[in-house]
This record gives structure tokens, C-alpha cells and sequence, in this order.
DNA sequence: GTGGTCTAGACCACC
DNA sequence: GTGGTCTAGACCACG
């Protein structure tokens, strides 16, 4: 788990341990079984409080992404969803918006953004549709 | 400008207030040289603390999207992104594996994810590539 | 909000905290858009860190029971469950083995749970059935 | 025994073990006399720590629900409450009280809650009353 | 003034 | 050893 964390982003702490987590996960370079490092070797390599990691870790397992076996340590769930279907659409169709308005605001032209999409898409473990029958 | 706010988002209600006007621009229903309403104006219409409005407008001039004039109110601006390539390049990159990541999360697969992006890439007036010479 | 809370118990504060605050709503005696104590105010009255109010409070957010509105406090939101229809069957399911297992061993009788059941049924709001039309 | 213990719930191991042998014995598939597997074979069972199984075993026995007797084994004892009418009333009404609350809260409406609770109620054997002289 | 974040450090329950 | 809870106290963002 090579990865640091800044303080002067916007961003929470501990929200960007969660993203990093997930995005992780999402790239298969964590897979549903896996350890975690511990809340105190994670709060350690990052310089924070142990806390910090603690409150990151709590949510994820709230939010159904890892899950912690008191005593023995927290590990990679398997993916199973939470939301209702119409809160996860919401929710993409937000991300989209803001992913749109910002490329419009930088200028930046469909077509390049259609290919970095498709680029930055190739390093995400995307599942493929099941198709009728299967 | 008749949209709502909803002071128990997560999202800070000025920040709401920017990306609703970034997104209008985006999506071309306000263009370059519009007059937005006041900020006691639409203080009043969203029922909240003109101050609030007031830090929406002026981070979204320094941004570049509108532009104060005294006296006569306040404008859309024309677009001229003012972060450096590589920034914007990091930021979309940012906003890329989010969708991905969340995407991954609520198990959506990659076939419905592209189609959600198409979609809704149409109601955004997204720039089309300058050719060569043109 | 006069209650109190026992260190000693089993039962994290934090946690004795969202079972009063829930307990009240379902009776009746906190209703919709109630505002609760302030994080400071609770955790004087009840003689504890306000970050244990905190946590309470958040938690409870997370499951939708109540809304806090940056700046200006914490209230009571409408009641609109999260989890999936499976997912409280379960839930109601535990806790009624629970109910039945624990009465056996402390050699209740059928007849009088049933008539405490009753009893304590009518300081609670249950909601009552619509029927088809309705 | 067949049963099994997951350790990402967030009730401790050994609380799960305790709760499903009472329950058992609630509902009659144990009963007086019974003779519940030894230490080690549980724990080699349920794939857990015997130290685990074994504070299991200890803490139903200071309950007065099992009895160890050096030698022969553990066995399932008759029902004797040790709790004090008063506290027996209290527990019943905390566990009320936590079953209207989770309900009201997932918006059942009281006919449907009724109707569980009396489903509920048929596979434990609940003793009847006992009439004056009886 | 509201809640949210983070730290440092203690203590506990679980396995 | 693991994670979870709680405290005391500082600082910050929001409206």
C-alpha cells in the first residue's frame, strides 16, 4: 500500500484513503479476500493519526467494500452494491455532469475527451454485461 | 435561473450554487454575455444568506466564468480555462477514475456505463476538435 | 432531550445515544424537522466529549434518521427506510428470535409476552397498513 | 450443531455462538439433558479459536443454561431464570422497545409486524400459562 | 454558533 | 496482536 495522502487538499484525510482504497479495488490491484494493511501500520507509512485510518476503514465498511474480522484484521470484500438502482443512477448521471462541465470549461474538445475516457478506462476492471441466457 | 438548493447535501450550498451555474453555461443555457440576477436577487429566490451567494460569484469570477461589472451587474464570461494543460489534464485524470471507481462499486458494467457517458455527453455543447489549419 | 447514559453498559454510548434519539422519534416525541440539541449542548447535559455526540449524530445521518444542515444544526428527517426489503425482513427476523429466545429462558409464558407486546405496541407510532385504493 | 459463525458480523464470535445455542434450545431442538459436542470439536467445526467457543460455554453456564459436569461433558440444563422478576421485565421491554423502534423506522405498518411476531412465535416453545391451582 | 476534522494518548474487547 | 471507544483539546469551514 504505497501511496501518501496531503493534508492541504480539500479533501478529507480520511476521504482520500477511502477513494484510494477503492480505486485500488476498482483496478483489481486489490481483490475481494485480500488483508489490509492494519489501522496502525497504514497510520504509520502515511504519517497520520491512527484515527484517521480507523474513521476511512469504518466507512468503507459501512459502505459494504471491505470488511473488518475483529482481532485478526480488516480485508477486501466482494462487491456487492448497497444503493437502490435509482440512487446509483443518480449518482453516475452526477459524476457525468461534473466530468462534463469541467471539460467544458477547460475547453477541452468532445473528441479528446472521448479518447482519454476510453484510455483511462482500459486500467479499471469494468465487468462486461451478461447477455440473456447466461 | 430557477433551480433549488439543498442545504443538507453534503456539498457546501455556494459550492452547489457554482455548479449549477458552471453546468447551465455548459450546457448551453446560459451563454457568454448573460446577465446572471443579483446576489440579493437570487439570495432571496433560493432563501438563503446573500453571503453565501456573494462567495459562489466571486469564486467563479476568479475562476474566469463570470465577470463583474460594477454599476451594470454581473456576466457570463467567454471561456478561456485559465489552468495549465497539465492541471487540466490531472483534473479530468481526477474526475476519470472517480466515475471509474464508483462505477466499479455499484457493479455497473462497462457496455451501460458507455451508454450513460453518450447520452449524457449530448446535453452538454462539448467543442468539436479544431483541425489543422482551421 | 432528558435522558442519560451509562458508561458501564455494554452498549457503546455512542450507540445508547441513536437508540434514544430513534426510540423518541418512534413514539412521537421528536417528529419531523424537530431540531436537535446541538453536538455542544448534548454533551454537556450528558456529561461526555462532544465528539461521542458527534459520532451519534453522524451515524444517524448515514441512516437517513436525521439531517444536519452545515451551520445551522441537526433535525429529524422523514422516515424513508434505506436498507432493501430482504435486508429488513432479516433485521425484524433477528430480532424477534431474539425476543422469543430470551423470553423462554427467563420462562415467560406465551399469554403474558403476548400481552406486553401489546402494551408497549401503543406508545409507539406504528404506521397502520394502506389498503389497495388508498 | 450444524450451524455457523461469521466472523464479519459485528456481534462478537462467542455472542454468536451463545445466542444460537439458547436458540436452539428455544425452539426445542435442544433440550434438557442434551449433550452439547465438546470444546475442540466445536471449534474445529465452526473453524474458530477453542479459547473462543470455550468463553462461550463458560458465560451460558454462569447464565445457569448449560452445565459442565468434569468428566462426562457439557449438557444442556433445565430452564431456571436467575434474574429477578424486575430486571426480567425491564430486559423484555428493552428488547420491545428495540423491535418498535428498528420497525418504525423501516416504515412496517403494525398489521404486518403483528403478523410476523405470531409466525415468529410458532416455532419457539413458549410455556403456557399457568392457571390459579394448577 | 453550527458541525467536521485531526491529533495524542488512554483503555478495552476480541481472538 | 487486531480494531473500537472515548477524552481533551485545537483548528477549520460554513452560513
Amino acid at each position: 500500500m504505497l501511496f501518501t495522502v496531503d493534508p492541504s487538499r480539500s479533501e478529507a484525510v480520511y476521504v482520500q484513503i477511502m477513494h484510494e482504497i477503492k480505486r485500488r479495488i476498482a483496478r483489481g490491484l486489490l481483490s475481494t479476500g485480500d488483508r489490509l494493511p492494519t489501522v496502525r501500520d497504514l497510520a504509520r507509512t502515511l504519517v497520520i493519526n491512527p484515527n484517521t485510518v480507523g474513521k476511512a476503514y469504518q466507512l468503507l465498511e459501512t459502505e459494504g467494500v471491505i470488511s473488518t474480522r475483529r482481532g485478526s484484521g480488516t480485508f477486501v470484500a466482494s462487491v456487492s452494491p448497497r444503493l437502490s438502482p435509482a440512487l446509483r443512477r443518480e449518482r453516475v448521471n452526477r459524476l457525468l455532469d461534473q466530468l462534463f462541465t469541467e471539460a467544458y470549461h477547460m475547453a477541452l474538445d468532445e473528441d479528446s475527451l472521448m479518447d482519454s475516457i476510453k484510455k483511462r478506462a482500459k486500467s479499471f476492471r469494468l465487468s462486461v454485461k451478461r447477455r440473456r441466457g447466461e
